[in-house]
DNA sequence: TAATAGTCTATAAAAATTGTAGATTTTATA
DNA sequence: TATAAAATCTACAATTTTTATAGACTATTA
């Protein structure tokens, strides 16, 4: 399962994305509208700005704003970098990678299943972006 | 990331798998040799056989057993009994299914791409069962 | 220079995971 | 039939991770 925190970012870039020619838009903003922790939505947002997917402003007239193109930000890179690996075991994470001591990689095959589920997983995650999660615009009757 | 109780899970169902033919196999057997506390291991089992994967005997001359051939326990379904939840979002979970509060489903995009994920997940752990994960025979020169 | 708004460091609270204790029940067998 | 063996059950404890908060600090604007 997605962290709240994943699910946070990924509502807060959508937020923003839909207002990326607004200039900054406040934390207060974001965290009312979509119902975040102020202080929790903080943090988030400072991880995105220091991945260099957002930019900020400080004092008056300031906040947060995308500063890339919504089709160029990965699903992948948000979940990594909020959540942490993608595969199920930490011995087969393309980012994440830590030795099981559990098993003989060469033979494990339990792992080869698990590298499996992992590029299935990643053929989409990285491949869908944060433009594709935004809302679908309304058509009038 | 898989938690250390479905591997552990995992790890005994393989050790009872490879002895199916030996009887009643002790805890205590299993928990020295894959490196498990004994404890944490009785719930584990315990779990198991309430899903009907194990059979176990009490008194002396008992332990447990696994009471399917091997190829007929999937992997999901140990991780489904452990873990829970394969699925990304609560809401495109179908076994361990809740609503989620940030999004409209009808509309939601990200829903969209975690049910992907989802099915490409399962297609894998729904055909792989432990048969799957068992050690290859050693071949001799 | 006052008000605004992000930044930083640290900590706290809550939840989930992992692990433990000890009494109880069942079974085999001496 | 008494004894030892081994799973079962209930409860709790420790640890780790996740989620959330506090408050001082810095930069910016007007």
């Amino acid at each position: 399962m997605l962290s709240k925190k994943t699910r946070y970012a990924l509502q807060a870039l959508i937020y923003l994305a839909e207002r990326q020619d607004q200039g900054p838009i406040l934390i207060h903003e974001i965290s009312t509208e979509k119902q975040i922790s102020k202080k929790f939505l903080e943090n988030i947002l400072l991880e995105l700005r220091k991945a260099g997917i957002l930019g900020s402003k400080k004092g008056k007239g300031g906040g947060y704003y995308l500063i890339k193109q919504p089709e160029d930000v990965t699903l992948v890179r948000v979940i990594r970098l909020l959540d942490g690996p993608v595969a199920l075991l930490p011995c087969v994470s393309l980012n994440y990678y830590e030795k099981c001591d559990d098993c003989d990689e060469a033979t494990c095959q339990l792992r080869k299943v698990m590298a499996e589920v992992r590029d299935e997983t990643l053929k989409i995650l990285r491949t869908r972006t944060l433009k594709d999660i935004l809302p679908p615009k309304e058509v009038s009757s």
